[in-house]
RNA sequence: GCGGGAGUGGUGUAACGGCAGCCACGCCAGACUUAGGAUCUGGUGCCUUCGGGCGUAGGGGUUCGACUCCCCUCUCCCGCACCA
């Protein structure tokens, strides 16, 4: 191997030795080990089996890791310094685990279909693919310069036919599967219709056409009962719709205040006809596998609050007409079934099915004004009302919401346990689609309940005794139940959890109602009215009893492609325009939208579904594909997903060993990734159970920004310091802190830092300023400190006058063989941590140590030498190849091994300890390493200032710990 | 409001319950220099009568000993938020 570096001609660099690690040399260094890393495939990670996998002996007895970034959507603007910190996290980590002896999977792709590269598209009239790839290609640019080590065979984007092929294919999978609640998982459908022909099963609840059984039903009726089991199905429900957007969103996608997440556009709940994913069926297994997964606790805890089980019951209150036969039962969920006797009203969220058959024909004589909106009968004020809730923004509903408003239905149920009659009343405090849209209100105990009450004049009973000084309103806290009896049953003076299980028995035994659990998670809403997404791989007869219900486009005629249309844009309104529907840019590729297929009854006409699946489905599955990225038969061979991503234990879930990405997806990507991953499990497509087993969220990288008198940003380069000042063009300007962005005025990219100090410099000084989980702010002009410190190691290995290697046959003496051996120690913890500012700290002690042992001219003892080349390898890889070869090395230093440190040199034959005087340091002896307790105690009184300290005293006790100190406490 | 996390020099940070501030930026001084935005060396928590004293947001507690464990308070950050 040859070395790359020249002798410095430039003659700016005058005066400068000839041999100086310089940016300029830097560069030279890492264009050439670039070349030479992809001409020899040094970083191509050899797969178990298949097409991949060339030169696998050479790992085979190596344990496998895989280590991944979420992947990059490729936007414009191109990377700043903020976005490499995960990528050099784990490029740091795979370096380390490959010349540990791992095997080593370290991909990168890209998210590529979505929103902001279709409205890109949009403004400059350029085709997404091509805007979208340009991009790609800007990125993977700036990665490579930055010496990552990815297996670039394995790179795809989700836009890729041959990679959306099979995210198509997983729907159909989705599409084809039913959750089976007996055995807690996803089965074929075919399997759910055997066992409805023969009897063994029945539909679940509420599939069926009332009164009928599945026997009765003739083939189009089964087809429906059929689709409404599925995983992926089809239903109208109120949903989150965003008319400046041109398409409706998951909840996931919802910002708190009702906004999109994208584009921050207001968003109206409206009843539309959509696809959604049945992620509710995997509530339970998404909250309790959170606990075998090795994640931030703030992140699960975030996808625990997200999923938000809560226990509680369910109750049916008797509607109309009190007990009589016929009459109607309103079902509520509560979480506090032991406040029952406190009920005092009924309230159904505005879009409950049963809201326009409870309705009342008219008013009593003598309802109450406030009860009925001035409306002449009840089914105007229903609809007034309905309307009214229809037409809000989410925003409107939760900034103006919280006056709390409502109509009666003009009718009553009855209170089980009282007896008493319950107006029943809609209420936009009262969401559809959580538990059961409709609940007992208890304003004793309920704020919101509380001031429904107060403004409608509601009766109050108090079912828990507040405390003494309470001082009125929704008494939400403990205490021994009031108020809470009759004939049959008595609470009075049991505590919560105890009224809570006697009355859920009541329930059960009357028929009232029954212990349920109810989960926060709704459906996961699928389909957006966009270009730039996968097409769904769905068609719909046109003509024929069965018109109109889906059907999956066959494996065969995968993939569906995304048509070339005129126009990608959606149909976009007014921002406000509640009432616009939906209108999918593909309805308009009509010689598209129709095709002629045969699907097993001879050829027929089908319309094509037009919508296409949201952003996050492409990143659901792509873990998967890496580790088989050609494979056109499955979408992962198995045995290559048992090798990369199989359990490694009993009990274990599998997955990544390592994913490192933005903690913003906690409950969108992550959540969605292991539902469909359960879901493929379930189907026997995988063998983990979990797609990502360890997981970090990577800080953020935040810079300074700064204001002019008018508050105007102004480019954050240009500000210049001076006695504590900040100057732009003179003019003193204000300092702020934020995210790096053009809005700003701050960003700076890595491309400059490259320019300016080489890869590896800024590889060295992102990963120094803090553990990688760990936000922190950008510093240009700190980042000379990384340069010094390559500058020295290089100093250490080169000498900068000749250009000769400085390492000589010469023995390491004790203390340098000590510093070497603590390096290697703290480094590797540093390593396995994410705590790469402790390695490069250790590393730069050990560069301090050899720079003062060894004068210029002088020889370093080689073992050190190359292990300090070895050290600091995955971290400035570009330097460390360089000095490797000039070492005399043919072979990448990527594939040496990692130091392991000499036990010997880890511990000291002597010991400095300190010694206290009722806890305060007073002196520091030096004893044997070995000294016992005893021999220590002996070493510090002989000390001439603790025994100053300890004259005339009384030594109540002596604390003496072997190797750490020792502490006279006096009395 | 509920839930979670964090408060250490001018700055980023470091410290198995055992010498608080490793390493670096910045700053100060010196060396080498025609020169220094290079490089190297030394110094740098605060106060000090130079003995020492005080210091990890504030207050209490456990302990021989607390940045570390427990309780209360304050501040900041993040998530959720009419979820019955």
């Amino acid at each position: 191997m040859s070395q790359t570096a020249s002798p410095s001609t430039d003659p700016s660099t005058d005066g400068v030795p000839p041999y100086r690690y310089t940016p300029a040399l830097a560069q030279q260094i890492e264009l050439a080990w670039q070349d030479r890393w992809d001409a020899e495939g040094t970083f191509h990670t050899p797969n178990p089996v298949g097409p991949l996998s060339g030169g696998f002996e050479r790992v085979a007895d190596r344990p496998k890791a895989f280590v991944m970034d979420m992947f990059p959507y490729p936007s414009g603007d191109g990377l700043h310094v903020g976005h490499p910190l995960g990528y050099l996290g784990t490029d740091v980590t795979s370096r380390f685990l490959r010349m540990d002896g791992r095997n080593v999977l370290h991909p990168m792709g890209y998210d590529a279909f979505g929103l902001p590269a279709e409205q890109y598209a949009v403004q400059t009239g350029q085709h997404p693919r091509v805007t979208t790839e340009s991009n790609i290609a800007a990125i993977s640019r700036q990665l490579r310069r930055l010496g990552v080590d990815h297996d670039t065979r394995r790179t795809f984007a989700t836009i890729d036919p041959g990679y959306y092929k099979w995210t198509q294919w997983i729907f159909r999978q989705v599409f084809e599967a039913w959750f089976d609640e007996t055995a807690g998982k996803a089965r074929p459908i075919d399997e759910l219709v055997s066992e409805l022909d023969a009897g063994t099963r029945e539909p679940a609840p509420g599939t069926l056409p009332e009164g009928r059984s599945w026997a009765e039903l003739d083939p189009v009726e089964r087809r429906r009962v059929v689709d409404a089991h599925r995983l992926a199905y089809l239903n109208e429900a109120p949903v989150n719709w965003a008319p400046g957007l041109g398409t409706v969103l998951s909840n996931e996608e919802v910002t708190a205040d009702g906004r999109s997440e994208r584009g921050n556009f207001p968003v109206f709940r409206r009843p539309l006809t959509q696809w959604k994913m049945r992620i509710t069926a995997y509530a339970e297994r998404l909250l309790t596998d959170l606990d075998r997964l090795d994640w931030p606790d703030s992140l699960k805890q975030m996808q625990r609050n997200w999923i938000g089980r809560s226990a509680g019951a369910r109750v049916r209150f008797g509607v109309g007409g009190g007990e009589a036969a016929g009459s109607q039962a309103v079902e509520v969920f509560t979480t506090r079934p032991d406040t029952l006797f406190g009920a005092t009203y009924l309230v159904l969220a505005p879009e409950h099915p049963l809201v326009e058959t409870l309705t009342a024909a008219q008013w009593p004589a003598d309802a109450d004004p406030r009860w009925t909106a001035g409306a002449a009968t009840p089914a105007e004020a229903v609809a007034a009302y309905q309307l009214q809730a229809s037409r809000r923004s989410e925003l409107e509903r939760q900034t103006e919401g919280r006056d709390k408003t409502g109509v009666w239905l003009g009718v009553s149920a009855v209170n089980p346990l009282t007896g008493r009659d319950l107006p029943v009343f809609i209420a936009d405090y009262v969401l559809t689609g959580y538990g059961t849209g409709a609940i007992m209100a208890v304003p004793g105990e309920d704020t919101r309940d509380w001031e429904f009450a107060q403004v409608f004049g509601l009766p109050v009973v108090r079912t828990v005794q507040p405390p003494a000084d309470f001082d009125g309103g929704a008494w939400t806290g403990t205490g021994p139940m009031i108020n809470s009896s009759n004939e049959q049953l008595s609470l009075d003076g049991l505590d919560k959890a105890a009224a809570i299980a006697t009355v859920t028995e009541w329930l059960v035994a009357s028929g009232h109602g029954e212990a349920t659990t109810t989960y926060k998670l709704r459906d996961w809403l699928f389909s957006r009215q966009r270009y730039w997404g996968e097409p769904f791989p769905i068609v719909y007869a046109v003509d024929g009893p069965d018109a109109g219900l889906p059907v999956a486009v066959p494996e065969a005629l995968l993939p569906v492609l995304l048509p070339d249309v005129d126009d990608y844009s959606p149909k976009t309104f007014a921002d406000d325009d509640a009432d616009s529907k939906p209108e999918p840019p593909l309805s308009r590729a009509t010689d598209w939208t129709t095709v002629t297929l045969d699907l097993g009854d001879g050829p027929r006409t089908y319309r094509r579904e037009t919508n296409t699946m949201p952003n996050w489905a492409g990143s659901c599955w792509y873990y998967l594909r890496y580790a088989d990225p050609t494979n056109d038969e499955v979408l992962v061979d198995p045995e290559l997903e048992r090798y990369w991503l199989g359990p490694q234990e009993p009990g274990d879930v599998g997955g990544v060993d390592l994913y490192v990405g933005g903690v913003e997806h906690a409950v969108l990507h992550l959540l969605y990734a292991r539902f469909w991953h359960k879901i493929l499990f379930d189907l026997g497509h995988v063998s983990s159970e979990e797609p990502f087993r360890r997981l970090v969220n990577q800080g953020y990288i935040s810079a300074f920004a700064y204001t002019d008198a008018r508050g105007f940003y102004v480019p954050a380069a240009e500000v210049v310091e001076s006695d504590g000042q900040f100057l732009y063009q003179g003019q003193p300007v204000d300092r702020e802190y934020g995210k790096i962005g053009k809005s700003l005025k701050n960003v700076i990219t890595p491309d400059e830092m490259v320019d300016a100090f080489g890869a590896d410099t800024f590889r060295v000084y992102e990963m120094s300023t803090g553990p990688l989980d760990q936000s922190r702010p950008w510093e240009t002009k700190a980042v000379v400190g990384s340069q010094r410190l390559l500058q020295r190691i290089w100093r250490v290995v080169v000498d900068e006058e000749t250009g000769a290697v400085r390492a000589g046959d010469v023995e390491p003496d004790a203390d340098t063989s000590r510093a070497l051996n603590r390096a290697i120690e703290a480094v590797r913890d540093g390593m396995t941590t994410l705590r790469f500012n402790i390695a490069i700290a250790r590393i730069t002690e050990l560069t301090n140590h050899l720079t003062s042992a060894s004068q210029p001219g002088t020889a370093v003892p080689r073992a050190v030498a190359e292990a300090l080349v070895l050290l600091v390898a995955p971290l400035a890889p570009h330097l460390a190849e360089e000095l490797w070869a000039r070492l005399g090395h043919p072979d990448s230093v990527a594939w040496a091994s990692f130091p392991v440190a000499d036990p010997q040199w880890l511990v000291d034959d002597t010991v400095e300890v300190a010694v206290q005087v009722n806890g305060k340091v007073r002196a520091q002896v030096e004893v044997p390493a070995d000294a016992d307790a005893a021999a220590l105690e002996a070493a510090a009184r002989a000390d001439d200032r603790i025994a100053g300290h300890l004259a005339g005293a009384t030594v109540r006790r002596v604390v003496a710990v072997p190797g750490r100190l020792v502490n006279f406490v006096l009395g």
